[in-house]
DNA sequence: CTGCTTATCTTGACGGTGTCAAGTTAGATT
DNA sequence: AATCTAACTTGACACCGTCAAGATAAGCAG
């Protein structure tokens, strides 16, 4: 009679809905895109009526919103495990640390979408809570560009913000051309990358290859601020 | 007893039904965007019923394509009004064609989105004269990136396809962090491109000013090749 | 004019969507 | 045991894209 017997008890009260909505939606999204994601069909897939996941997310777009999250804490721990390293010169490291970015974003896609697509952003209204993860996240980007900087290895004409928005968004050209179909092969986005981090880097720059190697967090303004 | 009386004739055929769909649409979906335009609302203002819009186009995704291709002919006539002036050297002029650029974007986001988004380029498949209207604006642009570098403005350790991969996919990024609503403000973004075209030029470029004008055109690989 | 063809447009229907209102269930608390 | 409350379900509504079948009007042959 049962519908769902995955617990030989009744699962009237599933235990963890939250949990398993968001873990199945970034499933679904993961292999059809994010307008793939209809509330209806993950409530099914879950094995719980159409609205049920409405008493755990106010929206569908706070459903959203909270893998954007999500995948801003992925996206935190996949970079930061690999760029810690101080026995590569500086520009390596940097080169490592795009290769990363360019390898989440593709390798995340639908992560990737939602983090920056106008989806949220746009007309919707991005959690409070989203808002600061994408904050921390450019300002950790930004404290990269200050350190590449104040090594020499970035021009000392444009503001440290100025060439952290550029450089990113870069990055994010990249990254969008490829997720959206435009550029279909991922060995050319990643050489593109690389290209693009050679062309803003200084030819002649002698910095000092190991400083440091625990950057100071300095305080960043707003990235859309001027 | 009629509902129409635009014509005092009886308007069973409505003329140019296909012109009045997508001018409709354009203007629709300048409006509130591409997800907010329904085939069902727009049969409505044009003020005929739901499914006639299917005898002029395939599928909702075919009146998209046409919206984009219109997209690339109105940016073309935009960019290239703008960027053949003689009497200014070259970085100047290169200067306005990215403030152009970046301005066509800001000021046609949906068009914008359509002719560059995933919405078409990904999963649904782009029209055939949508991809060559694509692929003549991107050869546009490498024969700009050609000549830039075969004037000494932009690195020739890098193959020309590759720069303009590069400069282009920044010029998008910043159009796509604007269009999506993650930078905010469009002064800045202007000047972003600005910066961004600053840091690719090489700054020793003692090239000649006033070249030919008249630009040579070369035939250009696609721009997902390596 | 009549009859036929053809392009054009309409009506009805199907399955899908997000989400609201009201009802049901079951576990926790008193 | 009675009550409270969070969790969940059912039904409904207004949308959506699109297909199949029918209605309409214009053009053209005779």
């Amino acid at each position: 009679m049962s519908k769902t017997d995955s617990k030989n008890k009744a699962n009237y009260h599933h235990g963890d809905l939250h949990g398993s909505l968001t873990q199945a939606a970034s499933l679904l999204i993961q292999e059809n895109g994010v307008d793939a994601l209809s509330m209806r069909k993950l409530a099914d897939v879950v094995g719980v009526s159409r609205t049920a996941p409405y008493h755990h997310f106010k929206d569908k777009n706070a459903l959203l919103c909270a893998i954007a999250e999500e995948g801003f804490r992925l996206q935190a721990t996949i970079i930061n495990s690999v760029s810690d390293d101080c026995t590569k010169d500086v520009s390596e490291q940097f080169a490592e640390f795009v290769q990363s970015y360019i390898r989440f974003a593709s390798e995340h896609p639908a992560h990737y979408d939602l983090m920056y697509g106008g989806s949220i952003w746009k007309q919707k209204q991005a959690s409070e809570s989203l808002q600061k993860a994408a904050y921390d996240s450019f300002k950790q980007w930004l404290n990269r560009i200050e350190s590449l900087q104040q090594q020499g290895f970035l021009s000392a004409d444009e503001t440290a913000i100025r060439l952290a928005q550029v450089t990113w968004g870069t990055l994010h050209g990249l990254c969008r051309l490829a997720n959206d179909g435009v550029y279909i092969n991922q060995n050319d986005v990643l050489e593109m990358g690389l290209t693009a981090a050679r062309l803003f880097m200084l030819n002649g720059a002698a910095g000092s290859q190991n400083t440091s190697c625990s950057g100071g967090i300095d305080q960043a303004s707003s990235p859309s601020s001027a």
